[in-house]
DNA sequence: ACTATTTCCTGGATGC
DNA sequence: TGCATCCAGGAAATAG
């Protein structure tokens, strides 16, 4: 379940590989849950796109786009155009055609910061399951592939979700803008304003993305945890000691998994492909009934807001 | 303006 | 072994 170190972890092995590629075409499949933007707008955004950078919003993964030079963007495509094939190899769903059903209109685009008419960016939300992978065209295409770009070099960036809770759109008018705030970037003072007033449960308003940007559930848990405070608590009844012990722990928690090479439990495949990468030692999510590493009273298990939260009741208040 | 709850998805784990 | 049920959770949608 990528959070931000996870997705930082995919950002930068995804930017070594593919930067300075260009997308020669792009194949889209049927299923519309993972598509925001259009099947048509993504595909003309990206095709004869050199990608420029790749880097990470919260959880979002921003691949900057720039326009090949010559090659006209197609304004309105016509709908139910033929995607060209995605190689010689040609696999069977290399001739699938667009969907018809794919109509959504591009809501992630909220900034006003104009893009220069060659510039674009795809935007790649990896949700619970998703994966990006860059393989060789000849692989075998894993079950759940939503989408595949072919590029110049030969190679291709294939997105998989089983799931299908990520998502991908495009930025084409405006430059994309994550909501609320990076995490590691954040001072104190301004941290400690986020959570002025707010009545919700500590735990929520780490997960509220429109505050801070990444953290999710394991490791809004970890920062609570090393904070000495229980999930439920009300935002606005912690002190301000207790929000700057909450400021570092949660830099500290993401700091240590990004230098870990991000964190997963399971289901999770990197830029690189290989399965799995190397766990951050959690001290309380997932520990539900083990001894706290602190103080030995069994850790607890509650649910706040749907999620599974975990804390143990003597260390944290 | 906030906050809380529901919904979307599949596959792995669990129970009978 | 098979089959049903539950659960994981990010974020948008809906309800209060």
């Amino acid at each position: 379940m990528p959070e931000l170190p996870e997705v930082e972890t995919i950002a930068r092995g995804l930017a070594k590989r593919v930067t300075g590629d260009v997308v020669e075409s792009v194949w889209l499949g049927q299923k519309k849950e993972p598509l925001k933007s259009s099947a048509t707008e993504i595909a003309a955004t990206l095709e004869q796109g050199q990608i420029t950078a790749v880097r990470r919003m919260g959880k979002h993964i921003v691949f900057d786009l720039a326009r090949v030079a010559g090659v006209e963007r197609v304004p309105s495509p016509a709908k139910g155009r033929k995607l060209k094939k995605t190689s010689k190899g040609s696999r069977a769903i290399s001739t699938s055609e667009l969907s018809p059903a794919h109509a959504a209109a591009d809501k992630s685009v909220r900034s006003t910061q104009a893009l220069t008419q060659n510039k674009a960016q795809w935007i790649v939300h990896l949700g619970m399951t998703g994966s990006l992978r860059v393989c060789e065209p000849q692989t075998e295409v894993a079950k759940h592939t939503h989408a595949i770009l072919k590029l110049a070099s030969g190679r291709e960036v294939r997105f998989v979700d089983p799931r299908r809770f990520g998502r991908l759109s495009v930025a084409t008018s405006a430059e994309f803008d994550a909501t609320g705030v990076e995490p590691l970037e954040i001072d104190l003072e301004p941290f400690i304003t986020l959570f002025r007033g707010r009545k919700t449960p500590i735990k929520s308003a780490l997960l509220n993305q429109k505050l801070l940007r990444g953290v999710g559930n394991i490791y809004a848990d970890e920062s609570l945890f090393r904070a000495g405070l229980r999930p439920r608590r009300r935002a606005s009844s912690i002190t301000r000691d207790q929000l700057a012990k909450l400021h570092v722990s949660v830099k500290e928690v993401l700091k240590e998994a990004i230098a870990l090479g991000g964190s997963s439990i399971s289901d999770y495949v990197g830029a690189e492909g290989e399965e799995g990468f190397f766990q951050l030692q959690h001290r309380v999510y997932g520990r539900e009934g083990e001894p706290c590493i602190v103080c030995k009273t069994p850790v607890r298990r509650v649910v706040i807001a749907g999620r599974s939260s975990h804390y143990c009741p003597s260390c944290q208040k």
